[in-house]
DNA sequence: AGTTCGAATCGAATATTCTCGATTCGAGGA
DNA sequence: TCCTCGAATCGAGAATATTCGATTCGAACT
């Protein structure tokens, strides 16, 4: 929609220390002390997470932010739905915690929060793969 | 419910190929050539997985399996839910590729088809307890 | 001030998912 | 064979999620 200046990457923080914990040592094997009991908040954050990716349009939305930010209404452009339907999807991204906003003058710009959830993504791309 | 021989673990199937991939050079980094347009039978790939995990009682199935493989009964105790509720999320998670069946006489085993799912739910805790 | 544009939110219709009693099915016994 | 137990499936009501027009809001411009 318009070719202003843009923080093409290398904004999106990086992946949380726990994340990074999870690459020392046998790549990402033992990441949690194993044997553990999970407790109820465990359950609801993973929950929350999962929930804000299982649905289509939201993951469109979150390939569309990998190799850079977007504005809202260039997100309508590329999912080709109306405003408010995208609107509503990225605010439950933002929510989620899945992105971050930056507004410049009118626009809104998103980018993904942290590159923990493309792993995920990529993930859930192999592990669908992988049974057919 | 039962103090039969069990399969304690050691069966759940290797992580698929690419996910192997992914674990080598830099860990969990650049496991996808990166700039790619992703097709419609991808995205549908990942919904189905993040579909599957976007329910509290499946997520507790699969944590309840981390540690080996449990038969539907108990199950149903683990989760203090009805037979034919636990068998609805059972046959969904079959559905997805979660989990792999294993029948014993009247009794039908449950374990982790794939140990990228259980990474999966790592990741997700991870990314659910940074931004917070 | 008023106007326009991009975006966030509201609210109600629609669509999807979840729950769980009831039924069916299969594997062992009696 | 009949009976029981464990599990898979059906089906309908309840709960949740999605869609999107309409409205509101904020920033920039006149």
């Amino acid at each position: 929609m318009t070719d202003r200046a843009r923080i093409d990457d290398g904004t999106t923080e990086s992946a949380s220390k726990t994340i990074n914990r999870m690459s020392e040592g046998a790549c990402c094997e033992e990441a949690f002390p194993a044997n553990r009991r999970i407790s109820d908040e465990e359950i609801d954050g993973e929950l929350s997470v999962f929930k804000a990716l299982a649905n289509e349009k939201r993951l469109r939305i979150i390939e569309a932010l990998r190799d850079g930010e977007l504005c809202a209404c260039e997100l309508e452009t590329i999912l080709d739905a109306p405003q408010s339907t995208v609107g509503t999807h990225l605010s439950r991204l933002r929510e989620a915690g899945i992105v971050r906003t930056r507004k410049d003058g009118k626009w809104t710009y998103y980018r993904i929060a942290d590159t923990a959830s493309l792993q995920l993504l990529d993930l859930a791309r192999a592990l669908s793969e992988s049974d057919r």
